[in-house]
DNA sequence: CTGTATCCCGGTTGATACTG
DNA sequence: CAGTATCAACCGGGATACAG
């Protein structure tokens, strides 16, 4: 027992951390923007309501699965309503939340420096691999 | 030919989009902060510069091998610099540059959204999953 | 049109061990 | 102290086929 306290606390301490890491609002934000398709979702989505098809061609590079279930995800977490009308054939709107759209601002901001700074980032990089090989 | 080219004009259009998704500076900036270590390294050196030593304490849940992973790619983006002192035990410094310095109001503001209205998130979460089982 | 179900590959992550 | 190396596991994501 005492041979495996040290593992075990180091162990235990970690596992810590990674729960306060992932109770943590910012995070668990971060979680779902690092989606590859979420943040593209909600631009499709920030001029208007679009039908699944529309968002499919919006979002062209997502494929049929990974879009429903970012679509589902979102709905899930109350970013976006859907809205089936029943009838042949079948159609479903997909629409942003109030709580997404209080969300688009910092987007727009994220974006905004990203446009502004990203270049920088790519001569950083160039130069960092300029140095190595 | 003619029976491909249906499917290979949508893999085009789909191999298009993803180019221009994978150039859009906002998408790779939340590339880079959806990594599921870099802000929280970030936000480990806001407060000043680190030795590699106490950034491993700071954010106990990454690995070694993350970790290091992580600062090497965030050196490399221009985000921090890494300042190492010859001699034994080796002693090396991380810090925030400006423009990752630049950043942090950002993800200030994005911690600020995520602490009001992430429990709205889990509330929907909640309810969603309560309609189904 | 709007999905669901299945298979499967490749990259990312983590555990572990070793080094200057 | 500050890493590097290697290997195995996991899982995100795409292709495909099928369904209401």
């Amino acid at each position: 027992m005492t041979t495996l306290s040290a593992a075990a606390r180091r162990a235990a301490a970690r596992a810590d951390h990674l729960d306060r890491a992932a109770a943590c609002p910012a995070n668990r934000l971060l979680d779902r923007l690092g989606d590859k398709w979420a943040p593209l979702v909600l631009r499709a989505l920030a001029d208007g309501p679009l039908r699944y098809n529309a968002l499919s061609r919006t979002v062209a590079g997502a494929s049929q699965k990974m879009l429903t279930q970012t679509l589902r995800a979102l709905e899930r977490d109350g970013f976006l309503r859907r809205t089936a009308a029943p009838g042949v054939p079948a159609r479903v709107d997909y629409a942003l939340t109030p709580l997404a759209e209080s969300l688009l601002p910092l987007l727009d901001s994220l974006a905004s420096w990203a446009e502004e700074n990203m270049p920088r980032v790519d001569r950083s990089r160039a130069a960092y691999d300029t140095r190595r090989g």
